[in-house]
DNA sequence: GGCATTGTAGACAGATCTGTCTACACGGGC
DNA sequence: GCCCGTGTAGACAGATCTGTCTACAATGCC
């Protein structure tokens, strides 16, 4: 069986360096933290941490998963909380983009960061986007039309995701989506 | 997208600096392009380039600003060539996602490299973004609706932007972009 | 008991990165 | 003649980064 992170006592040395990657890399940058922090701060032996991750390279692979499924895990739920209709997609961003910790989308910055270097980055990206679409997709009424429509969200949300990441405070980006969002939706 | 050359017979040293480290930087981003890398291609002397920027972060502003004038520059003269009305935007949107070198916005990559460690690039990406919807919002016709309507457009066209960077073509973006830029103006 | 697994502590190698420094060359303006 | 701005060539320092290696301890399974 392999790793669930879920309240354990005593964590493995896995999951604590997981975790600690994913806060630095998340917050920091994968290019700007290097391996040398992560071990520092997970308080794990230098070893160890080579044992679970032969090469800084499987950590990132396993940061982008780890992230993707807590994120999904979280964006999911945080649309049930708003009633789970069309409705509740801009709140829930909302949600998200108001958060203190906000430091943009983890696969557009690492696209960015390691696309040149680490190729697979991509399409990690790629499908992460395409299960974003799917949950999308979910919460909007049936129609002919359904997939395209949350092709159209999915890609404005990416445009507010970029936008909140430099502006002063999401306000405006969040405004903008609702407004492209209510557009969309009236056809 | 193609650079501007202005043909000179000998660029002086600082130009060639800053075209290559142009280059560099935006092809494999800037965090992961070395000063000596950019000294090596350049053919230049350390000493020459560290006269004329003291400093890897002198350089990299010095990036933005040549690429936030080039760009421009470019962009404008796209609009003006597809009809220089609001069915230019499109069109002159996907001859950039579609060039062979494309790999993002420089700005929203630069962000999420370096907004840790360099704080000014959020607002220098800021005003670069506010440039281009300055330039969306000459292209569209006369309304009360007007400057909205331009960042709707704008926030849209970043989102289609960071979808081309990691999706095999950029057509799927490029499509969805339409749609949603149809829908916007037909209010 | 015997042994593999998982863990800790930390020295070390080798590469790479930013930035400094010395020594020298050339041309134009005074 | 003389200085000064701009250029070249490349050694060097100091930090940091990835990855390896030795030596040792606790635990659980057969």
């Amino acid at each position: 069986m392999t790793s669930d992170s879920q309240t354990t006592d005593t964590p493995s040395a896995r999951d604590r360096i997981l975790r600690t990657a994913h806060d630095l890399f998340y917050r920091d940058g994968v290019r700007a933290t290097g391996v040398d922090r992560v071990i520092a701060e997970s308080g794990v032996a230098k070893l160890t941490f080579y044992r679970h991750f032969p090469s800084k390279n499987d950590l990132i692979r396993a940061y982008l998963d780890y992230r993707h499924q807590r994120w999904m895990r979280w964006f999911e739920e945080a649309l049930a909380r708003h009633g789970g209709g069309p409705d509740a997609i801009v709140p829930a961003v909302g949600e998200w983009l108001r958060d203190p910790g906000y430091r943009g989308c983890a696969f557009i910055n690492s696209v960015g960061e390691l696309a040149g270097s680490m190729p697979e980055v991509a399409s990690i990206a790629q499908a992460h986007k395409a299960a974003v679409t799917t949950a999308i997709t979910a919460v909007l009424p049936a129609s002919r039309q359904r997939a395209k429509l949350a092709q159209a969200i999915a890609l404005s949300i990416d445009g507010a995701i970029v936008r909140a990441q430099f502006d002063a405070t999401p306000d405006a980006a969040l405004d903008v989506l609702k407004r492209i969002v209510k557009s969309l939706l009236r056809e």
